[in-house]
DNA sequence: TAGATTGTTAATCGATTAACAATC
DNA sequence: TAGATTGTTAATCGATTAACAATC
């Protein structure tokens, strides 16, 4: 892998979008693609695209395009998709069951190995394939299968002794839903929120103040 | 409301954040807290805090700072969270029963009037008091009900039609989790997109990209 | 070869940060 | 009044776009 010195989070969101829409090329049989064909497609400049993918390396060919196959896989590459970093995820709430049937199907990059949940209600459901575990496990199941990231579908007041708990099992990675502020309190975990609330407010906004209504 | 031109995205999804911190300092009876506090707390320059405030209008006071109450009444009004935009949610699956939940009960700027799904497993079934609604229904319902929203938690493959229905019976707005591009298609419609898989794979890169692991 | 399109450098644009005068 | 902190202008930094030489 060349490059990729200290690529900026703006270029790094686009990669998942472009690999996407290569996806969809690559299913429709298409071979070949130039910098400004996938610029009006995605709606952003040829200039950018061609920028970004030369952060990690020259994937093109001059005169020609990109190899729709080529680029896929690089990018592939590039996301680390063929990882299969150990993840556990804790809320079997209607959040949590959604999120897991989702890494069960598509596990580009994780594979999950364990759901917990603190419910007597949840514990020893089965979410695709998977038991619903007690929470009052989980020591014992991190020490044993040592995880790398973990899902948080809990609610917020809940996350503090977790988070902590799995820190100090050496976990360091998180997909976070909940609204605790996860990365100012360990300043070297790796977080990735996503904030559905946020996300709502900021479309309400937008519609707001949108000409239409 | 005073100026608010044409305020930059990175403004507008600050507000959010900005927003939940200051109602939690109200929930612990904090009375006043300062630019530099608050960027403290939220990992941010006090400068920036500033600065994005100002685009809305002076809310503070000299040598004092800002009132938590006042201040986050102000957001909550720039935000248009005391709206009720007429919303419907399309499909009811594990993720549309999530967002569905989750909508009903912090129902902040949006008011969900009606959960469809096209599977006879679905329809009847109840979701925190929404019944699920047949989507054979949905242009009778929308003719009648005059929906500004619409949640999409369907597959890709099912949006394409759908979107068009929805955008010809006036539905401008899209609350997209699906990986469909409704916003190149429509580009005068108002979408917000939530792309959870995206975002995993960002987090996959930072992972392989991390000195852990 | 001529045409096309990349990779890359330079120019522009926008967003963040710093500084400080205004003022509570 | 003196101290603190805002609002706002100016400086810096980073990201996007434009341009074009390299080259397939």
């Amino acid at each position: 892998m060349p490059k990729r010195d200290n690529i900026s989070m703006s270029v790094i969101r686009r990669l998942p979008r472009y690999y996407r829409f290569l996806r969809l090329l690559q299913s429709k049989g298409v071979v070949r693609i130039s910098s400004t064909e996938l610029s009006s497609k995605l709606g952003l400049t040829a200039s950018q695209i061609r920028q970004d993918l030369n952060c990690f390396g020259g994937f093109g060919q001059q005169g020609y395009g990109y190899i729709v196959d080529q680029l896929c896989a690089e990018i592939a590459n590039i996301l680390g998709l063929s990882n299969c970093y150990k993840t556990i995820l804790v809320g079997a709430g209607n959040l949590g069951q959604a999120i897991a049937s989702h890494m069960s199907f598509e596990s580009e990059g994780f594979h999950l190995i364990g759901i917990f949940d603190n419910s007597p209600h949840k514990i020893g459901t089965i979410i695709n394939d998977h038991p619903v575990l007690d929470i009052a496990g989980l020591d014992e199941f991190c020490r044993k299968e040592k995880p790398v990231m973990a899902v948080l579908c809990i609610p917020r007041e809940s996350v503090g002794p977790l988070a902590e708990k799995l820190y100090t099992m050496g976990i360091k990675n998180f997909w976070n839903f909940s609204h605790y502020d996860l990365a100012m309190k360990y300043p070297d975990a790796l977080v990735e929120n996503v904030h559905l609330n946020d996300s709502l407010m900021t479309l309400c906004y937008r519609i707001s103040n949108s000409g239409t209504q």
